[in-house]
Formats: structure tokens, C-alpha cells, sequence
DNA sequence: CTTAAATTTCAAGAATTTCTGAAATTTCAA
DNA sequence: TTGAAATTTCAGAAATTCTTGAAATTTAAG
């Protein structure tokens, strides 16, 4: 079976953009042929529909593996590896994320600290030290903030999404609301950054 | 002058992480040695600081201006140009994803309403139709929220992070409160997923 | 076990990206 | 203007990444 006009075309762009997202053309045509199939695929019913080479779409699968991105499935009497992606395009965010931050803030992060600790020599590098506490803070707080969301679930998450900076008209309303004369009840919300 | 060793260990763990945040070694290593310094530098004083050829050093500098992420300065009575990144890192962190938004997320974002548009040639692609559509969705909600929150001045953003998923507390007192009486008052908070 | 199907590894060629020095261009003080 | 300083461009060398076919390994049915 042949590629269709639509999926085509959203293949090539996937690919295209693939080196973008640092991925290869391969992985990335190979994620947007799964992603978009209905049913489970092997190696070779990519390799027929994307014209690859058998190592390369078996590598290509390997990457998408190591980055959680597809399942593994197996049809009865076959032996062979057919692979999707998840259903949920929420659960294929949040792994996209937790992958990236991963590969590309962790090790950083770890770095940071890394010097931090480091004895300052002598007066020297005030102001380097300063950049690189401020920029762990920083990266702290964002990766922190999103460990917290992430433990929502989807329908809330999407909820706060759409809600957007309207989520601030909240809180002033019930810090208003507070100071009317009521008072925070046990387990209420309470601010980290609410000493002000 | 040379790189202290704190210097040289933050510029070149940006020049490694560079290949996977999509930048290369010199400009990860430029944009390190510039974030930095407390005072800005001209491209000799990158060379000499970090062992580039000059045209490698002028590149890098092309790219990170075509990202918008360093600032232009000039000296008195000196015609060269002296590179500095912003001092305040939110401002930095908005540029950063305003930029990779434009080069990795829009065109994607065009291509998938693009691909919606198309005539369905018969009934076929039924699937594949649903999962750009979702896809597209998708996108358009977290880049729409991000839209919003980035009108928010700094503090409040900070707020905002440090609560985390704790934004749920303040949404569901508010709307306990007015369940129990009150009514939404004009301009009051009034969520897009709040038809449930 | 044995064997054939399925998959992975690997070395090397192809393609792409990065980096450089030399030449060209731009800029601005004199 | 002129010319020296500053910067950019660019073609090719160097380095890296991607892709492949052949060989090796793994898997599980018989």
C-alpha cells in the first residue's frame, strides 16, 4: 500500500524539519509514518513505504525507542516487532518533554551546580558566579514548575492551558477575598512567592 | 586575558551541550563566554579568548544576532563592535523561545492547517485526518497559552512558576465561594474550558 | 538442539555541517 | 576622496553525521 497525498506530504514535512528538532530525516519520517497509521507497523512495511534502507529504519527505530516515543506490539502468529504511537498526544508530550529536558537541561543543571560548589580561587569571578547561580535558579524554578504540572491530569492540565494568564484574576480574587476578613483554611493554597 | 578555570569549564560544557540544542560548538562557546562577562567583547577578544579563527568568530556572532540573543555596543572612540547578552535572564529565556517557536514550531503549525485544508479525495485518510486535527489543536492550545502568559511582567510570571500546579487550589476556592452565592462579576475570571 | 526468520551491528561511502584563510567589502577618520 | 581598520564572504579542507549492504547475532518454531 502506498502512501496517500496527505500522508505524504506530512512525512516529507516531518522529515524536513526533523534536523530542526535534532533528529534525522529518517527518525523523523518514520515517527510521522507511525504517528499518523491507524495500525501498528514492522520494519519492513516502513521500509516499503519510505524507501530506506532495512539498518537504517532499524536504527531509526532504536533512536525512537531510547526516547520512549513508540510501543512495541505484537500480532498473533508473527513474530515481528510492530510499532505505533501512543493513542494519547498528551502522553506523547509530556515523554517529549521529559526526554528533552533530559538529554538538554539535566546534565546542564548538574553542571551548574557542579561550579558552584567550586572554591572561588580568590575575589575573582563575582560576576560569573552570579550568572551561573541566577541561571540555575532559573532553570530550578521552570523545571519545577513543570514536575508540579506535570503530575495533573491531562483534563485539568488542558483546563489551566486555556485558562491562560486568567489564572492570576484567581488569585487576586481570593486574596481579596482573604483579606476581606476570612481567613486561609487548612490545605488552602498558600504562594512560595506569597511573603511579599 | 585569560579564562579562569571556572570560565573556561561553563564555556565549554555550552560548547558541547551546543550540538543538542541545535547550535554549533562555536557559537555555544561565543554565547557562553559573552553571557559571562561583565563587560561586552569584541570578536578579536573572542578570538583570542577562545582560539577561533576570526571568520568562525564573525559566523557565530551573525547567528546569534540572527537569534537575537546578544546586544549591539560600541565604545567611545573605538569603531569596533562590543557584544554583551541582555543582564536580565527572563528577557533572555523569552527571546529563546520566541525564536525557536518561529523555527520550530510554527511552520509545522502552517503545514498542519495547510494539510487540513486539502480536499479529502473519498472517504479514505479518515484517521490520519483526525490525528493532524488533534495535533494542531494541540499546538495551538500550548502555544497560545505560552502567548498569554509572555504578556505577563516578569513577577507575576515568577509568582506564577513558583505556584505551580497550586493554581488548582485558587481556581476551585473561587468557584466554591461563588457557588455558594455570589455571582462571576464583570471582568471576574472566566475560563475557555469552564463550559462543563 | 537446529534452522530460518528477524533484527542488529559495523565498516565504509555519501552527504552534510563546521571551520578556516584569503580575498572582497564596508566603514569611517583624516 | 583616500586608506587603514574592521568585518564579511566564500571556496575548499576538516570534521561530523547519515546511510547502506554485508555479516553477525538473536529469536523462537520445529
Amino acid at each position: 500500500m502506498e502512501l496517500s497525498p496527505l500522508q505524504q506530504d506530512f512525512v516529507l514535512h516531518f522529515g524536513e524539519m526533523g534536523s530542526r528538532w535534532g533528529i534525522n530525516r529518517t527518525v523523523g519520517q518514520i515517527y510521522a509514518l507511525l504517528f499518523l497509521g491507524e495500525q501498528p507497523l514492522n520494519a519492513d512495511q516502513i521500509v516499503e513505504k519510505l524507501g530506506f534502507s532495512r539498518s537504517n529504519v532499524s536504527m531509526g527505530l532504536k533512536e525512537l525507542q531510547a526516547w520512549n516515543l513508540v510501543r512495541l506490539k505484537h500480532l498473533p502468529d508473527d513474530r515481528r516487532d510492530y510499532f505505533t504511537t501512543p493513542d494519547d498526544l498528551w502522553a506523547i508530550v509530556r515523554t517529549l518533554v521529559e526526554e528533552r529536558k533530559k538529554r538538554e537541561i539535566d546534565p546542564t543543571l548538574t553542571k551548574l551546580r557542579e561550579l558552584e560548589m567550586q572554591q572561588p580561587g580568590n575575589g575573582a569571578d563575582a560576576h560569573a558566579r552570579e550568572r551561573i547561580s541566577a541561571l540555575r535558579e532559573l532553570i530550578e524554578l521552570v523545571t519545577g514548575w513543570y514536575d508540579d504540572m506535570n503530575k495533573l491530569e491531562t483534563e485539568r492540565l488542558i483546563q489551566l492551558l486555556a485558562l491562560g494568564s486568567k489564572v492570576q484574576g484567581f488569585i487576586e480574587k481570593t486574596e481579596r477575598i482573604i483579606h476581606l476578613g476570612g481567613r486561609p483554611q487548612t490545605g488552602s493554597p498558600k504562594a512560595k512567592g506569597e511573603e511579599a
